[in-house]
DNA sequence: GCAAAAATGATGTACGTTAGTCATCAGTGA
DNA sequence: TCACTGATGACTAACGTACATCATTTTTGC
């Protein structure tokens, strides 16, 4: 009727609780014949442990650390708005959750913080990696020490780290592609791109995924050279204005770095008549208002309440050494227009 | 240091455990004023039960129902299947789930499917509701019994159900009217529309939200009458490809009802540069053939998996009386082009 | 000021698991 | 055959809560 126990078990492998127990929390003493006979018995029955229940016993707590980086950059901001919120529901889930900062761009910094977390303290970590290899050893020496791992919002790939937890950000390139592309598609001219810093992977994969696309399917436009923006508004306003002015056959515009403002102020500046289409990333109180008063056509998102319970998710099973269920919890390219806000 | 429990709230209200107990679980005996203190000390301890504890004492099990439209809707088909998978989660998490499916628009068995819940088996009811008014007196009747009701996918207003899960349908179709104009800006033309049937409230409210914008944000564009293809794919085939062989000025199409299918053969028999922009709902394997084809733009999606989610936890939520975490729960209006594509 | 009624306390058992102690038993090598 | 080791069993106390029973206290109505 109910679900079978560790007594159904014991009785099934015609072995005492403590054998099943020992078994199942793989302590030694348990010759490989009986382990076998143990194993079987759980199969036959489809035993499955009951998590809470052994919580509850072990007084179990998922010690848990976010580290992102510090600074304006209003998506990151929110990102940690998120994590905090989220904190108050972990303690009725046995998890302890904190958040540390780090300069923004600076791998030593957050190698550094991260070589300083304890095992003892701590028993994973969420990190949103900038890409260099002192942080890759770094999390290789996290890993070494026990403990858990996952990168967020920005990979580190070919390193120690578990899992990444972030969307994929060539298919956010070609969904902006697709969506500037359709826009413009009765219209044809030059898409302007404006990115934070080439120096960063994510930015470099939107980047391509959006060439590949406008290249292959409108190949009617034509694309003008990349505006280096350092995640700075003004900057940004400063450079798009320029080329908005050298070029007025400018029909699309895809920012996929930080600096929304910058973009938006640039563009607000052209007669409506004029503007060109825009594709920016990351929706923000700032990007909202540019989407609603029309100046943004579109926002390409990634929700950050999500990928921080799937950080959460990960983390804790990874800590269990449970599995980890993959394939539910991927983080989609999400597009937001004016009328589809939430 | 670790989360207070019923002891200490007892230590500090002063009274036995047994009165907390009482308090906690509001049995009667308990006079008002010491009713107080103990809430008091809670609300000072910051006190919270711990509900994994709590279920494994009182061997809860949360007895859920989903009860959907039978039929070949692909949409609907998918939903089943992404119930079913969740089944074997939710034992884990001491929830039953079980799914029935009724004849589609079929108020009265709907409604007799309702009235068949026993109270004694079934704690909530997730359902997806056909308008009528049979239907809402069967929810209320279910109220009456002590049973939760949340209404998926196709809500039924001003009725005793306590929650809607699903989008915002007039949301949805300005969306597909803010998509469908920004791909028409530069040429502009007429819009056709097809439903499924008027008589079904999600589509006469994405009608509504989509000739709201389209109206009022892209003028240019002129509106097509509304051809109502019934859900079936043959005949939205069929009546879709005469409109567009009558008027060589339809630039966009806006499906909003199930039939993804006939769309799809009737726009792609005409040549590539004579197709409209094309925007249907819920992502299927067809819908997304269509869109990998390019002969659909975009796909108007609500995540049926979430959707599942949310209603299993608000429904648990309700069973136990405690407070339906409503914000965070939001189903979004989502948007998928070829290059999004999950 | 008394009896009845209502409110509270004390106590024990259960839920499924963890984790420890101690006893027992079979087999091993000397 | 002795002493030792490894494998196993039996038992117990937790974890935080629910729930039942019975005893005791306090409050009410008169």
């Amino acid at each position: 009727m109910s679900r079978p126990t560790i007594h159904d078990v014991a009785r099934v492998a015609g072995v005492s609780l403590s054998t099943v127990d020992r078994v199942l929390n793989d302590r030694d003493g348990v010759r490989k014949s009986t382990q076998a006979r143990v194993a079987e018995a759980m199969l036959q029955l489809g035993y499955e442990r009951n998590l809470a229940a052994a919580n509850l016993s072990r007084r179990r707590l998922y010690r848990l650390r976010f580290i992102l980086p510090a600074g304006p950059n209003a998506f990151m901001r929110g990102l940690e708005a998120r994590v905090r919120e989220r904190m108050a529901t972990a303690a009725h889930e046995s998890t302890a959750i904190e958040v540390s900062t780090v300069p923004p761009f600076d791998a030593p910094a957050l190698a550094a913080e991260l070589r300083g977390l304890d095992p003892e303290k701590v028993d994973g970590v969420a990190v949103v990696a900038t890409d260099a290899t002192t942080v890759r050893i770094a999390v290789q020496d996290l890993r070494d020490r026990g403990i858990a791992v996952v990168t967020l919002v920005s990979d580190l790939p070919s390193s120690a780290r578990q899992h990444f937890v972030g969307i994929d950000n060539v298919q956010a390139g070609r969904t902006a592609a697709s969506l500037l592309g359709r826009f413009c598609r009765w219209r044809s001219g030059r898409m302007a791109l404006v990115a934070g810093s080439m120096l960063v992977r994510d930015h470099v994969e939107r980047r391509l995924g959006f060439e590949q696309v406008m290249r292959a399917e409108f190949p009617d436009q034509t694309l003008s050279t990349v505006i280096e923006g350092l995640d700075d508004q003004d900057i940004v306003a400063e450079r798009l204005a320029d080329a908005l002015a050298d070029d007025p056959d400018i029909v699309g515009i895809y920012s996929f770095g930080a600096g929304n403002r910058g973009v938006a102020r640039a563009v607000s500046r052209l007669p409506v008549e004029r503007r060109p289409s825009v594709v920016v990333h990351e929706l923000t109180t700032f990007s909202r208002d540019a989407l609603i008063d029309n100046v943004f056509d579109a926002v390409i998102h990634q929700d950050e309440a999500r990928e921080v319970e799937v950080a959460i998710r990960t983390l804790r099973a990874l800590a269990d050494g449970s599995p980890v269920a993959g394939a539910a919890e991927r983080i989609g390219v999400e597009v937001f227009l004016r009328d589809n806000l939430p």
